[in-house]
DNA sequence: CGTATTTATTTGTATTTACAAATAAATACG
DNA sequence: CGTATTTATTTGTAAATACAAATAAATACG
């Protein structure tokens, strides 16, 4: 166990990077990407998100996930709609078939979910998650200053 | 605080892609990158690597690594060497140049490490990287079932 | 009201990345 | 020993990504 094992930076991006990858390879038979999850996930939670909020909400820029949007669309899996309020943003929605791939891909990321907390105690769990959200704060207010 | 933000995996990812932007964004005009500080600070912990441990280590896929190593040579920071013992393998080592770059980063990572964990207390600290390790382990796992 | 500035998204384009195929050396084993 | 298989890396190539510029609508404010 060298430097690195000891490095919070390391030990996330390693702990992120499996999880996105073997997710991925899960996905992808069943005609998705990991990407694409992560759109529908924040649609799920809020349909008729603009792109700017999907942006920042799932960490994807926002000219890479105008064109990811491009290929969901072109999948039919979500729609674009100008938004009536402010006709520069634009929404999305998810469609029929974004939903059904929706059901599809969810009992996964609840089966990724319990495999990668297999072993901590509801406590620890809590912990980890909460430092997660306060180890973004951090790093946001770091952002701004 | 939607059903994003109790899982996992969004946390990871939502945490560690600020970290990586903010890092970015400091070592760009220094002349670095994450990735190039990603085998940098591999090689400090051990220098004469080869490609694939590399590659496991800093969790960047072996091709793209190839390519990420020719630019390094380029700059000067990295050296390639056949592995004398198996002619297959190539071993990375820093270069002066190289040594001089890791110098110049070391403090910034340090930093980094700090201003994450700001607010934590000793032992939060301690249960969020155990518990990143044994995330990663428990997805390693998978890996091989 | 009309022009300047700001805000939201898209597009241009170069770089990065990933999967698959190619290369090359080591090992297995008939 | 020689051929088949495995292992380590690189290369081909298409897709994903990021930064900057362009577009277009809203807001500020003279």
């Amino acid at each position: 166990m060298g430097p690195l094992d000891g490095y919070l930076p390391y030990l996330l991006n390693r702990a992120g990077a499996r999880i996105a990858m073997a997710f991925s390879d899960e996905v992808r038979p069943l005609g998705s990407t990991l990407q694409i999850w992560r759109v529908l996930a924040a649609l799920r939670e809020r349909d008729g998100r603009r792109m700017g909020d999907l942006s920042e909400t799932i960490s994807i820029e926002v000219s890479t996930l105008t064109r990811l949007v491009d290929g969901m669309e072109k999948k039919g899996l979500v729609a674009r709609r100008r938004d009536a309020a402010d006709a520069r943003a634009v929404t999305l929605h998810v469609t029929p078939a974004g939903r059904r791939m929706t059901r599809i891909i969810l009992p996964i990321a609840e089966r990724y979910e319990k495999v990668a907390i297999e072993g901590f105690s509801e406590a620890e769990v809590m912990v980890l998650k909460t430092a997660l959200r306060r180890l973004f704060d951090n790093m946001d207010g770091l952002r701004k200053s």
